[in-house]
DNA sequence: TAAGATTGATACATCAATCTTT
DNA sequence: AAAGATTGATGTATCAATCTTA
């Protein structure tokens, strides 16, 4: 399957990609920051505690889900067990494992936080596309999640 | 214009794109580590230094081109500047200026890098896409960055 | 021997001063 | 006083050992 050099159409589009990106998140972490004094890699990685089942993951399973390497996220956990927002706790069947498990004072953290972040999001980004328009995002972002291409 | 919470669908896409994003970024730079010691901060830089007249920026415009701090940016042109590839030069009309130039070895490692880069951009982004979504894409992102969201 | 997680060294980013020129 | 850029202090990410258990 030779795929040769993109066209400079296909590369203005990746560039706009990167450029929204940057522009989103940037806005969005400063905001999180302002109001809740909460980094955008705190918030992500509360929001996949909570989704969890039981409020906890072992570590390596969160590093993938969040996005960051496995060594980033010991230190990431440490700074978020400081402010009383995750626990480690022991696994039983495996004892090199370490579950980080969401506190309540970190759901309420997530509670205080998502509602004002989730209208930053709909404002900068989905609110900017008619449902068709995001619909067709959605299909083309899964194409390029989809098949191939796995964590590194 | 009162934009509420978005619903899970929209969150969803959003989603797709954070991670898509990474996903992607993640290995562009890694294999531009690999085949030319570059990493895509580098190669970033070098595109626009590139792409302006005589192949030099202000700090600050190259600061905001290139989606990082102005004070991020005095130190990865520091060590671009240690390995060759920018030169800083004094600005005649205002003598607090610099500006960044790309030099001849700068050009040279951008052209060695390109069309791997360009490839991988194919293969891992735009190549996924028909042509029909890809222009899908580039409007919608286009929307995103349009009118309001100014750099920070 | 390999997997899970942490640690130490190092690179990089970020923020508030600072310094110079306008 | 404000703009352009750099510096210093600090926070965070990354990579290669390391340590423990499987």
């Amino acid at each position: 399957m030779a795929s040769g050099t993109p066209s400079a159409e296909r590369i203005a589009v990746w560039r706009a990609f990167l450029e929204a990106h940057a522009r989103v998140t940037d806005a969005l972490d400063a905001d999180l920051r302002e109001s809740h004094d909460l980094p955008l890699t705190w918030y992500d990685v509360l929001v996949h505690l909570s989704e969890a089942p039981g409020g906890r993951l072992r570590m390596a399973e969160l590093a993938s889900a969040v996005l960051f390497s496995r060594s980033g996220l010991t230190r990431l956990i440490d700074r978020m067990e400081s402010r009383g927002y995750v626990r480690r706790e022991p696994c039983a069947d495996d004892a090199r494992g370490m579950f980080a498990r969401l506190t309540p004072a970190g759901r309420a953290a997530l509670r205080r936080a998502a509602p004002a972040h989730l209208r930053g999001v709909e404002r900068l980004f989905t609110g900017r596309l008619p449902d068709r328009e995001l619909r067709a995002l959605g299909a083309a972002l899964k194409r390029v999640l989809d098949d191939g291409l796995g964590r590194r």
